[in-house]
DNA sequence: CGCATCGGATACATCGGTGTATCCGCCGCC
DNA sequence: GGCGGCGGATACACCGATGTATCCGATGCG
């Protein structure tokens, strides 16, 4: 039998807690490694060299290094999406675009090497369809969320009608998420890439008013 | 010496009418190739493969393959250029931002082949400096262009302020396009995306009018 | 303390891709 | 029509990465 610290997986595979931390230190050697070179461009020799490890221990807990990268970008993204459910949840005299934006991008756009690996995946998913909808199902998520919070916030002044409602108007938010990445991917500055996010931002959901 | 259809190049080589044959099939079968794995997955042979040519000819014509991989993109991107360059003229009668942007977003998003090359030139450009030169310049010489256009339609009807003046609103169109860029490689609706496109843009470049 | 088992290390066989050296056929001018 | 040389084909040697089979040390329980 296992040792007591062991619990089966839902695969019947028991995770012992010396393999419970080989796995986070690949993970996390993974992260550095990827960030820096591309997955594609990564061995799976590199990554083992990064933790500390040598090849015997990544087959013992992957089978392949795109197993490697999808669990690494779905555990990080999970983060991502809790930090950003915390700078959305709802403040006491916090109900206006200007507050919500200000919460938001200062929890966005934090990490380089995250955007990196996001993009990576991105490009994964691009061409392969089963990739393509775990990153959508991802988006989905956070739009909603973000779609919500806006909602709430449209209560007391309107968002633009261009956009189509808190739908559309969450929508934008990603756009614009999305867009300021790409330039911040190339010109690395991620005060001006905040910023520039925050202005652009502002500019699509404040309202329009009367004409 | 060379045959007469023989020109000489910038680096003392002449290239002959059957070399620049060979090299534009090479080029040609490497965008669907490129667009169909993504750089980094494509070996040599299956460039060469699917122009019907063997290893020889491409080592008689590039040194690596990133060398191909960023002739390819330069030459793409000079095309582009010209399209919206085109879609950018002005136009007897057409002076608003409407029509501009319906000019514009036509000739935009037409090729997701094109999407998806651009989008891994993107991420060799985030981990190497002198790519992202490149492809920052590129940028700029667009914005500048849409810039200029829009400074010419402010004249009528003046931009939202938030997004500080023609510069900001060209610098806006861009991480509009490529947002709506990021959402089109996973989801595949060309069509939805250059309607949500013209409308995020109209949304943008619509003033906003006293308050 | 001893032992069974688990987990990571090591060694090996294999494969695909690369780069190069050499060859040959075709193109284009005299 | 012959011939010089260019351009692409072919063959070969090399390298790095992969996956697997096996080994050995650590871990944690009775």
């Amino acid at each position: 039998m296992a040792a007591t610290d062991a619990a089966p997986g839902p695969g019947g595979v028991r995770v012992t807690a010396r393999r419970a931390r080989t796995r986070a230190r690949l993970l996390e050697a993974a992260f550095g490694v990827f960030a820096a070179k591309g997955f594609g461009r990564v061995s799976i020799e590199e990554v083992c060299e990064a933790a500390g490890f040598s090849r015997g221990a990544f087959y013992s807990n992957f089978d392949t290094l795109e197993e490697l990268f999808f669990v690494l970008y779905e555990e990080r993204a999970e983060l991502i999406a809790a930090q950003v459910t915390g700078a959305l949840a709802a403040r006491a005299g916090d109900t206006d675009v200007a507050s919500l934006v200000e919460r938001v991008t200062g929890v966005l756009l934090l990490e380089r090497d995250w955007l990196l690996i996001k993009t990576d995946f991105l490009v994964a998913a691009a061409r392969d369809p089963r990739t393509a909808r775990t990153l959508l199902e991802h988006r989905r998520r956070l739009r909603e969320l973000i779609a919500e919070r806006l909602a709430e916030v449209a209560a007391e002044r309107p968002l633009p009608e261009v956009l189509g409602g808190a739908e559309g108007a969450a929508h934008a938010v990603i756009a614009a998420y999305d867009g300021v990445t790409t330039q911040l991917l190339l010109d690395r500055d991620v005060e001006h890439a905040r910023a520039w996010l925050r202005q652009l931002l502002l500019a699509l959901l404040s309202a329009d008013g009367p004409r």
